[in-house]
DNA sequence: ACTACGATGAACT
DNA sequence: GTTCATCGTAGTA
């Protein structure tokens, strides 16, 4: 939640800095500092010169890419900022979410557990797919996708 | 200084 | 299914 806006988050992808797929794999640059700044930290970093994609980091230079969100609250504000009303095509892929929650780069390095993010972890477990992941030419083996099953808002549909 | 290339999405055919 | 917009970053010279 960003804001009062957000939802649950529906898809994730995990990268370790060993990993050659990670931002953090080259070691420490200026930009993804954040990705060193330890747990609890947001890395924002600018994609394909258009998009934002949106990070939660752990331990170790480690992060969670936040790929896709079920829309729940500030629906009208995202219709807004994505130029569309559809639901399902709100926040199904990492650039769109991030467009739709209004994160950019004056999040990168700020923590999640402070303004303007609330972080809330799910109580009630969800059923996860786990799937190869997505848009990467290294490592793009490894299944470190992981989604919830059968959600409609998932950036795309996993493998079978 | 110069170049190549994306952890993407939208618009086409 | 394919094409391409668009620019910061990192690697090379």
């Amino acid at each position: 939640m960003v804001d009062g806006v957000g939802g649950i988050i529906v898809e994730t992808e995990a990268y370790h800095p060993e990993d050659a797929a990670s931002h953090a794999f080259i070691g420490q640059t200026p930009r993804n500092r954040a990705m060193f700044a330890g747990p609890g930290h947001v890395y924002v970093y600018r994609s394909y010169g258009i998009h934002w994609c949106f990070n939660f980091v752990c331990a170790d230079a480690s992060a969670v890419l936040v790929r896709a969100i079920e829309p729940t609250a500030g629906l009208a504000e995202m219709a807004e900022r994505r130029g569309l009303a559809d639901p399902r095509k709100l926040c199904s892929g990492p650039g769109k979410l991030a467009q739709a929650l209004g994160i950019s780069d004056r999040h990168d390095g700020l923590r999640l557990d402070s303004t303007p993010f609330r972080f809330t972890p799910s109580t009630d477990p969800l059923p996860v797919v786990i799937g190869p992941r997505i848009g990467i030419s290294k490592a793009a083996e490894l299944p470190w996708r992981f989604g919830v099953a059968g959600s409609a808002f998932l950036s795309r549909n996993f493998p079978t």
